[in-house]
DNA sequence: CTATGGCACGGATT
DNA sequence: AATCCGTGCCATAG
């Protein structure tokens, strides 16, 4: 039923268990690690060879540019409206606002030409600000650091154009309030502390969240909730519910897509966020189109066994030979390993995209339950394999958000994101047990019980306590800011 | 008396 | 084998 005929890789043999280890343990690296691998290995195995330039990674034919492979891309463009599917090599990445312009050069010439978030902003804001304000404005956006937080002292902006401080602070006001919110803020704190306040004019935040965020982020990141709720005076279940939301609803560094649910160390987070693993678009931005993935190769040359080598070791020093040949066999080794990693990834994805096409187009209440094993078992693969193959990884979707892959295998994700809808909608405040109803009526048979699991998943209160907020008009904000 | 959270059990998933 | 998740039962708060 699936043709990978198109697709140029090696056919599956039986493995070495040496091959087999590798490719399992290759398989569970994220793009980016692997490509510290390829450097180690590349540093201390003279057997192996990069070959510069643009290779396609499926066929191997030299390349003109960066992105998709034309021939390849013809070919399954042909077969209708299965999932275009390829490996990409990317490692030229640029993100939307990484890049931070020097910013000595004319302003407006600098705004036109980088597309980012400096100037996203920018246009936000531009007919709220007083045109001899624009300078500061542009000076204080340009200075942002990738993580949209303003790492220089306002003293700082203040002093240089001549200006009191006052007036540098009523701009970063205005810029906070511009989406994404909180962007320009000096410290993670400060974004949140915006965030939250212009949430709670719409939506209830759980109470005692913002003394939370200004005298406990930091034990809230390394999850001392006993010691946090000594201090407030709350009980250690009302932190929870205070990190569950600020997980789920905030963002501490508002030009990153995603944050909270995956813990993973800073670094990690970070190539997570600016490199995803696997990115789906639509072809020609055509919903009813058939999706394209890229999966990413951390390098765009070729690797491959240097010949030379090859050829050399018939000579080696007798000493030697042993080494070189050792070399040689982990070296072709590795060459194979990747292949495979590719074809495992590109078969997943594969498998991924025809099921879940909807939630990858419409969001989270289309996602349908799926689980690791049932995939593997379409594929004829062990379920450690897959396993392997999702962890760590991120997906970017067509809506430009980046994801855990490990999401398309949420369990309740779909009944989480349709309770969000019943609370978003709900006129008085909804019990458990109604919800409950609710969701039983829309075809999801939860428990009572069930339902308060989700709730405090959701970061969202009981129903006594949503009570006060609820007449609120709705505005067009979203419930969650950076949710998916 | 009702709504909700804590604990713990068992089955599914990794 | 270890972990995660949904659920039932019970205590407690309002």
């Amino acid at each position: 039923m699936m043709n990978f005929q198109h697709i140029h890789l090696p056919s599956i043999r039986p493995l070495t268990t040496a091959h087999l280890a590798q490719t399992m343990t290759l398989l569970g690296l994220t793009a980016m690690e692997l490509r510290q691998k390829i450097e180690d290995e590349l540093a201390k195995n003279p057997a192996l060879e990069l070959i510069e330039g643009r290779y396609c990674p499926n066929c191997n034919r030299p390349l003109a540019n960066s992105g998709p492979c034309p021939e390849c891309f013809r070919r399954q463009n042909e077969s209708s409206d299965e999932p275009i599917i390829f490996i990409s090599p990317r490692d030229d990445f640029i993100i939307p606002g990484s890049a931070v312009p020097d910013n000595e050069n004319p302003f407006d010439e600098l705004i036109a030409e980088y597309q980012d978030l400096s100037s996203y902003v920018l246009q936000q804001i531009a007919t709220e600000i007083a045109p001899e304000d624009r300078v500061l404005a542009v000076h204080i956006l340009t200075s942002l650091d990738e993580d949209g937080l303003l790492p220089v002292p306002i003293i700082e902006i203040a002093s240089y154009h001549h200006v009191p401080v006052s007036r540098v602070e009523k701009i970063i006001h205005l810029i906070q309030h511009a989406d994404p919110i909180g962007v320009g803020s000096p410290s993670p704190q400060e974004a949140l502390r915006v965030q939250l306040q212009v949430l709670a004019e719409n939506h209830p935040v759980p109470p005692m969240a913002e003394k939370a965020i200004e005298t406990g982020l930091d034990l809230i990141g390394r999850r001392q909730y006993h010691e946090l709720a000594r201090k407030l005076g709350i009980s250690v279940n009302e932190i929870k519910v205070i990190s569950n939301f600020i997980s789920q609803n905030l963002n501490p560094f508002p030009a990153r897509a995603f944050w909270g649910e995956v813990h993973l160390p800073p670094s990690k987070l970070q190539d997570a966020y600016y490199h995803p693993d696997i990115i789906i678009s639509l072809l020609n931005q055509n919903e009813d189109g058939p999706l394209v993935i890229e999966v990413i190769s951390p390098l765009s040359g070729k690797l491959q066994v240097n010949p030379e080598f090859r050829k050399a070791i018939s000579s080696a020093p007798t000493n030697k030979t042993e080494q070189w040949q050792n070399d040689l066999e982990k070296a072709s080794l590795l060459v194979k390993c990747i292949q495979q990693r590719n074809h495992t990834i590109i078969r997943m994805m594969h498998e991924i995209a025809a099921r879940q096409k909807e939630f990858i187009l419409k969001g989270d209440t289309h996602l349908l339950p799926t689980t690791r094993a049932s995939v593997a078992e379409n594929l004829a693969l062990h379920e450690s394999t897959i396993s392997r193959a999702v962890s760590n990884k991120t997906v970017q979707l067509p809506n430009r958000k980046i994801i855990p892959l490990a999401k398309f295998f949420d369990r309740s994700l779909h009944i989480r994101a349709e309770l969000l809808n019943i609370i978003a909608q709900e006129t008085k405040p909804l019990t458990d047990t109604e919800i409950a109803d609710i969701l039983k009526k829309r075809g999801y048979k939860v428990a009572r019980r069930t339902v308060a699991k989700y709730r405090s998943i959701e970061g969202i209160m009981p129903a006594h306590l949503r009570a006060r907020f609820s007449r609120q008009q709705h505005k067009t904000v979203p419930v969650v800011i950076h949710a998916i």
